[in-house]
DNA sequence: GTAGGGTTAG
């Protein structure tokens, strides 16, 4: 039947009927969501009469089916081509590189004749490799297509440059393109030259070379272009602002006679992001006044100018004024906008706002899914967060990076490295963002063999540089106790920020070295990096450490009259801390009576600990008392209050402190402590007999003890009483965790090696008298790290100065 | 038939 069509038609009325098609074809605009259908309906007709298309009409319905996202259909007509040209080729060949699939691209491309090849077709496979993001295989493409004598053109030029803006050595290849361009005579038209600006610009702004020059070279190109268009513009001034020089950036941008929607949020963008929040919201009202159209980059970028200001009330009226035009706006619109606004909501702290408009959204993405992540594991809401991580549709690089960095700033350590694992078992590349979870995962846990490994890791992966991954070893290495490491990596990280000096000032004060930590702190000063809320409370904590009573009360005061920090509830509490360990109860009291704000549970937390150290009981009873009612189901108040009876001899008042425990029904948080011994870590509880090598473990403790006593230490059975719920006590035999760990230690690591062990709770006070006597006669070094800071045992001395 | 900039998630 169909035969008998295609033989009525005679050859005139075939070219007839397929100028008839052609013309319907071109009907069908690229992106109208009418094209499809029309192509599909244009495409049955040829079928039903027989017409069997070639040429350009096979060529123009394969890209209608390609532009509509229909590309299984495309392919299967490109399939049925006996020899496809170089135009069929380059359509689907550009298709598969717009939807991301740069496998079946270079599938087609391989199949391609080299004698049917052309620039175009090279152009568009150059262009391929870029948006995979492989700069190298680009650049290789282009130096083959150069080979085999084919000319670049403009566009093959812009392509290559931006696929050398994509690696490491790109100055290099950058220069020589340049040098290219100029010999090509494309060195003039403006599409050339704004790919080459925007390498320069883009080199000018890595951490690697001296960007005045570079943006000198981006410079002179600008000026001396014949004809510049928006883009042109926009890269000279996003250039400018990435090199954080706004005011060049502002020059450039009133310099231009029409000022276009694209300049404006580059210049607003370039404020938020370098923190000048008033100038990007002038920015604003000035396009407000003079009408011109905000589109959806300005919303977005002038949202999170007010999350990150906290400029709550004006953000709101943003989104008023968004609602109030909602049905003038385009989906890609909305969604973009709600993204921005999600982060503006949970930024200002309104967690159940952001959720909802996420649960109201018409479409999302990752974006959105992120944000939401992001949101619930900074509120610290790690149930949520992880419910929420399993139900993400899914997740990219940064969706791991949150939760696993989540895991650990959240103290699950074990979880996130976890989270690590299977991220790489999943197939992806962990970043450096996401090392540093796992680094700061292995920090909490205090897996020093494991952070050790993962920092190796990193120095072969060529992620040595990186800051967040430098500032979580820092911290990884302090808080596993070799506080020698952390400054080291200090010293020669190549780049560091405000987070690097926390960091380094909060390792030194942990480890007791108060006075280097100011130290460090006046050289921050003077090297000009801004102290922020952080910095306060590690240096407020490294003077509690090392009893530096004046210092820390004259940093307090400057806080707010010189860096206009205004002090929150933790500052306070470090300097009732410090006051306290000083027996200044008076001062605290007063500093108490005095606070802007109603006293929480960090308040009366420092208080209790002051009067424990100083057997203050009756001003510790008041504050234990305010803790047990902010916090009856914490375990530690009563641990304390009971200790504190004990000191003095109030036994019925230690009782009925146990009593009331019990009928609440708090259980004590056990004690334990672990030691890592040939990558493995070994845990042990009080008076442990689970472990393999206990027995070898008390011989050799009864053993020290002997050498120790000699030495004129006297056990005191007074700590071993406070243990709540040990029935071992009347007869003074209990073992502490601690010791045990540390004979563990003793026995198994190399001779001389510094035995490191570590406790969730803070260590007794019989242990840290016994651990002073144990460095001497084993001539060792002995770190324990307790819940509050570490304690350095040599020759007989604990680094802490036995103040703490 | 092919290219290039500005936004929101760490």
């Amino acid at each position: 039947m169909k035969k008998a069509a295609t033989k009525s038609i005679n050859p005139c009325d075939i070219r007839a009927v397929a100028n008839f098609y052609a013309a319907q074809l071109q009907l069908c605009c690229p992106h109208s969501p009418t094209s499809y259908p029309h192509a599909r309906r244009v495409h049955a007709h040829m079928t039903t009469s027989g017409f069997k298309p070639r040429g350009h009409i096979l060529n123009r319905l394969i890209d209608v089916y390609c532009k509509s996202s229909h590309l299984v259909l495309a392919h299967q007509l490109f399939d049925k081509i006996p020899q496809p040209d170089i135009v069929a080729r380059t359509t689907m060949l550009a298709a598969y590189s717009a939807s991301r699939k740069p496998d079946m691209a270079l599938e087609i491309f391989n199949t391609t004749p080299l004698r049917i090849r052309d620039t175009v077709f090279y152009n568009a496979m150059i262009t391929t490799h870029c948006h995979n993001d492989d700069g190298h295989a680009a650049i290789e493409l282009f130096r083959g297509m150069r080979r085999e004598g084919f000319p670049p053109d403009n566009f093959t030029f812009t392509s290559v440059l931006s696929a050398s803006a994509l690696v490491a050595d790109r100055e290099t290849h950058c220069q020589q393109l340049h040098c290219a361009v100029v010999k090509s005579g494309t060195g003039l038209v403006t599409s050339v030259v704004n790919a080459l600006l925007s390498v320069y610009v883009k080199c000018a702004s890595s951490p690697l070379v001296s960007s005045s020059s570079l943006m000198g070279v981006a410079r002179k190109l600008f000026d001396e272009m014949p004809v510049r268009d928006e883009l042109t513009w926009t890269t000279i001034i996003t250039g400018y602002v990435r090199n954080g020089d706004l005011d060049t950036a502002r020059q450039v941008f009133e310099g231009m006679e029409e000022k276009l929607v694209f300049a404006w949020n580059a210049m607003i963008s370039g404020y938020v992001h370098n923190g000048f929040v008033s100038e990007a919201l002038e920015m604003f009202r000035r396009m407000n006044l003079l009408g011109i159209k905000l589109d959806e980059f300005t919303y977005t970028s002038i949202l999170s100018a007010c999350a990150s200001a906290g400029l709550f009330l004006f953000g709101k009226q943003v989104h008023a004024y968004i609602l109030r035009m909602e049905d003038k706006l385009s989906w890609d619109f909305s969604l973009s906008v709600d993204n921005a606004l999600i982060t503006l909501y949970w930024k200002c702290g309104k967690v159940d706002e952001a959720r909802m408009i996420f649960n109201n959204m018409p479409v999302r993405d990752l974006v959105s899914w992120n944000a939401i992540l992001s949101m619930y594991v900074s509120a610290g809401r790690m149930n949520e967060a992880r419910s929420f991580f399993i139900e993400m549709p899914e997740r990219n690089l940064l969706t791991w990076t949150v939760i696993i960095s989540g895991m650990a700033q959240n103290g699950l350590g074990e979880e996130g490295l976890k989270l690590f694992n299977q991220m790489k078992l999943e197939g992806l590349k962990p970043c450096d963002y996401a090392f540093a979870g796992a680094i700061s995962s292995c920090a909490v846990l205090a897996a020093l063999e494991h952070g050790r490994q993962l920092h190796a890791q990193l120095v072969r992966l060529g992620f040595d540089s990186s800051l967040s991954a430098g500032n979580a070893l820092i911290t990884m290495y302090a808080r596993c106790g070799v506080v020698e490491a952390a400054h080291c990596l200090f010293l020669t990280m190549p780049f560091m920020d405000s987070v690097s000096w926390n960091a380094m000032i909060a390792a030194l004060g942990q480890h007791g070295h108060g006075a280097q930590a100011l130290e460090l702190f006046e050289q921050m000063l003077e090297e000009e990096i801004l102290p922020d809320r952080i910095t306060f409370l590690t240096i407020l904590s490294a003077c509690s450490h090392a009893g530096l009573v004046n210092r820390g009360r004259s940093y307090f005061d400057a806080m707010y009259r010189l860096y206009g920090i205004r002090p929150d509830e933790d500052h306070y509490a470090r300097l009732i801390d410090l006051l306290c360990r000083a027996g200044k109860f008076s001062e605290a009291e007063d500093v108490i009576q005095r606070l802007p704000f109603e006293p929480g549970v960090q308040i009366w937390e420092a208080l209790l600990g002051g009067c424990r150290i100083h057997g203050n009981v009756d001003l510790g009873v008041q504050s234990a008392e305010r803790l047990l009612e902010l916090r009856p189901q914490h375990d530690g108040t009563y641990i304390l209050l009971s200790n504190m009876y004990a000191d003095v001899g109030r036994w019925d008042d230690m009782a009925k402190v146990r009593k009331l425990m019990r009928d609440r029904g708090v259980k004590k948080e056990p004690g334990c402590s672990w030691v890592e011994v040939e990558n493995k870590v070994h845990v042990f509880l009080v008076d442990d007999t689970a472990h393999p090598e206990v027995q070898a473990v008390y011989n050799y403790l009864e053993e020290l003890g002997i050498k120790m006593r000699e030495l004129g230490y006297v056990p005191d059975n007074k700590y071993a009483l406070h243990d709540v719920g040990s029935d071992k006590k009347q007869h003074g035999l209990s073992t502490h965790s601690e010791k045990l760990a540390v004979v563990f230690g003793l026995l198994k690591l190399p001779r001389g090696a510094t035995v490191r062990v570590f406790k969730n709770l803070r260590i007794c006070g019989d242990c840290h008298n016994a651990f002073k006597f144990m460095s001497k006669v084993v001539e060792r070094d002995i770190v324990v790290r307790d819940g509050k800071r570490f304690h350095h045992f040599r020759n007989g001395e604990c680094s802490c100065g036995n103040y703490w």
